[in-house]
DNA sequence: TCAGTATGCGAGCGATAGCTCACAAATGAT
DNA sequence: ATCATTTGTGAGCTATCGCTCGCATACTGA
């Protein structure tokens, strides 16, 4: 079922037409890993999907893990795209603010192609692009590290590395919980909520922090 | 990659010896999960690790799905228990004990087999079993919604179906992320700082809660 | 002792997977 | 028009998979 694994495509270079097929390649791949999932995702279906013949897929993509492996390498830059045109602009603002924004920017980068991000969330064994998706998460926590260190007077939190795993965590698990599993639950009021979460727990609640009274809805989140 | 689908064993009584292969043969797919992964863990491999044939195995389990899902079924048993066990004392103490008790329960049962854990969550297909599992998070959410019912007067949250939900992410996701990803972050420190982030989140930052310092760690939680 | 049943075995079947390679068509430079 | 290079093709190889089935062996009660 598994193969030996091949660490050079066969052809580098891409021009002209042949980004057409790599792009329709990548397309049906997304395809049939959103239907199908990893397993019954086979490189002839893919290919067949793809309107390519199965030479022309292994001529850009040495394996199937390599073929996934782009994909998540492309999905991970959108989500990045997304948080870093933002990111500059929130760190001035209060933190009640800052936490808001970062927040909602969470929840946009989760939301561009959640289907596709749930496959490769829930089923991509581990190749070795999950290391890339590690990396990511270890960038944020060291940003919001960072954060919480300039504003280290306004808080109560001591352990500022402890802090940024639990705010990070609590941050992407439920955004991510709400994507995938309940996504009537997004909206303004999910981004109070988790924001208020974040927020009384560095500084201890403080008093403006009061949220709006958010109406009834039925909650059970994944894993 | 993936056949057919049976729905009985093709044995189903286990009597005196038969009990030792069985048993044998489930201990040897979670070693093969647990090294392998879902997808390279085959039937053949396994039935060789249990030092039985692979025919005994399909007399016990009619598929290889069924194999992983009786492992599930095992091992989301063995987390239930944990919990059951502890859970009728919570509920009488203040909100602050009741959410601190139920907190290290979850790292508990977390930690009765981490790395099967972990395999089950992230490798396994969506196999009839996955069903399990989200149906025990429903059940604990709608435990959790339960007792906040009961504090209703004591909270400052309103919507306590959206709460429920941001709880149980919350604990789940951070625990789950701490076993998984950096178990030396578990300990006191650790349950202190999940239980203050519920606390105040529910409560509103009550000043009884402020947390005992805890020592320096590095933090970057997985997914 | 010996039939009858529960348990265990493993060669091998059909299916399908990932992937290769010899070749053909399209494209671009001259 | 010619040729070199890039791009595309798909029959088919090998490996391995999940799983079956006819048979051997161990155990049980009479």
């Amino acid at each position: 079922m598994t193969r030996k694994i091949r660490t050079k495509p066969r052809k580098e270079a891409l021009q002209e037409r042949s980004k057409a097929t790599v792009d329709a390649i990548l397309k049906a791949t997304t395809r049939i890993l959103v239907k199908d999932g990893y397993d019954r995702a086979s490189t002839n279906k893919i290919a067949l999907a793809a309107g390519v013949s199965i030479g022309s897929l292994y001529q850009y993509f040495p394996s199937k893990e390599a073929l996934v492996a782009a994909l998540v390498e492309r999905h991970m830059s959108e989500m990045n795209a997304v948080i870093q045109a933002e990111i500059g602009r929130l760190m001035g603002a209060p933190i009640q603010e800052t936490v808001e924004s970062a927040v909602r920017l969470m929840v946009e980068a989760h939301s561009v192609d959640p289907k596709l991000h749930k496959v490769l969330v829930e089923q991509v064994p581990r190749i070795g692009a999950l290391d890339r998706i590690e990396g990511f998460e270890a960038e944020v926590t060291a940003l919001v590290r960072h954060y919480l260190e300039s504003k280290r007077e306004e808080l109560v939190v001591r352990d500022l590395d402890l802090a940024a795993f639990v705010v990070v965590g609590i941050v992407e698990a439920l955004t991510h919980a709400a994507v995938l599993g309940r996504p009537e639950l997004l909206g303004e009021p999910f981004v109070h909520e988790v924001t208020s979460v974040v927020v009384r727990y560095l500084t201890g609640g403080s008093p403006s922090t009061n949220p709006r009274p958010t109406r009834g809805r039925k909650g059970t989140p994944l894993s």
